[in-house]
DNA sequence: TCTTAGTCGTGTATATAATACACGATACTT
DNA sequence: AAGTATCGTGTATTATATACACGACTAAGA
């Protein structure tokens, strides 16, 4: 089947930049391109927009799709847009930025769709595409939005100690914060509390769990509307 | 001439969300549609991306050649997607947020193109598509960019009184502010620096004239590269 | 059972940033 | 000379951010 046009039209895709934490590190999620251009090489999942969907929900199916993975964190990033980004033909891609929480990570769903892999940002292979370009952008922003104490919450598990969501600003700002000062204006923010119970994970005193006092301040099931 | 692909593509347009300081007022540029669908009521500056131009690139000569408009500060907003938003055919549309001080608000070039005017926030016409939606999230983006001191500044001229500067930040908080407190903060950047003349208008002091330290901060002039 | 190692949990003092607030100075008009 | 309207300025208070150290508690091993 064919599609006819009097003027020229662009492909419009989304590609989704996918941050979780694990091994107390911040990585990103890349599937290995089985097709040509760039065959074999490292990219962002992502993928063609579909005529009766919008760009929010492309972003959601082809995550699934591609990666198994549901998203409950979907923010819009931006729109890539140059002529040249794509040699097969012009793509505007719209990217998304999607936070999941590791123990939501279902890494069996991930290998099962293609190779997909997570990366730390240290040590990331060659990127298809302008996806080295997208995923800079995807870190900066991440940056930008940590004061909101969602995005934070968003990439630990349903309950967690103080030290992990610690650790979760430490990665994304690249810098150690100060403990005290850090649990005085997160209990202040009054979004989470503690549950009463306890972590032990080694040779020294426990850590108190918390968790969000309202879940739906911080949603962990998709916010996806049927087209 | 016809364009056939293999699978659909949606058009892909740029909007523009022109915001200036008139008149004392915060006024956003819109323009006439001539043509259907929407005939007749008012429209965000934009039109469709051409194959060989970015994104940037369609929305600024876009704005200029519908309204003659030269804009200095041009950044991407968002894309809106929606399946039904054009009832022509699936549009994607990529909008920007361009900032122009009034001096350089050429309504002779403006008026020419097409029937364009400024429209204050308060009192819109009916607007097509969901341009509601987008002019909507510009402005809830100015107020949140408003932080970074260049944005107030790209909406005075080159030189301005400290009240000016100080009334575009309230335009566009919409709330009133201190005067000591506002030319402390503003002062502390940095940023500006007393001309040396002043300015007077009424039966009352004169004020001093500020402008912009090191223009290189504030460009005042579109940094485009040629396609 | 005692020592050791390692993280957990806590408070105070200081510096910086944000806010609240009032009045004399100056130019123009009448 | 009096009236009026904006211009320009400083201090006190509050809130927020930063700097900084040590006892509490558990597990492991001697």
């Amino acid at each position: 089947m064919a599609y006819t046009y009097e003027h020229p039209h662009p492909a419009v895709s989304v590609d989704i930049v996918v941050f979780t934490i694990a091994e107390g590190e911040l990585k990103v999620l890349l599937i290995r391109r089985d097709a040509a251009p760039f065959e074999g090489s490292w990219a962002l999942p992502g993928g063609f927009v579909e005529m009766n969907e919008s760009l929010r929900r492309a972003a959601w199916r082809e995550l699934r799709e591609e990666t198994g993975l549901n998203a409950a964190y979907l923010e819009q990033l931006q729109a890539f847009g140059h002529p040249d980004r794509d040699p097969r033909e012009r793509v505007i891609t719209v990217a998304y930025v999607a936070l999941i929480p590791y123990e939501r990570f279902d890494v069996q769903a991930a290998s099962d769709a293609r190779d997909a892999r997570l990366f730390n940002l240290e040590t990331l292979p060659e990127l298809a595409f302008d996806h080295p370009r997208i995923l800079r952008r995807a870190c900066q922003r991440l940056k930008e939005k940590l004061s909101d104490p969602i995005i934070a919450l968003q990439l630990v598990g349903k309950s967690f100690t103080l030290s992990e969501l610690q650790r979760v600003h430490e990665l994304i700002l690249g810098k150690p914060l100060d403990k005290r000062n850090f649990r005085k204006k997160i209990l202040a923010e009054g979004l989470i509390e503690a549950t009463g119970d306890e972590r032990r994970s080694g040779p020294h005193r426990p850590a108190r769990l918390y968790t969000v006092k309202d879940p739906s301040d911080v949603p962990y099931a998709p916010v996806i509307k049927r087209a």
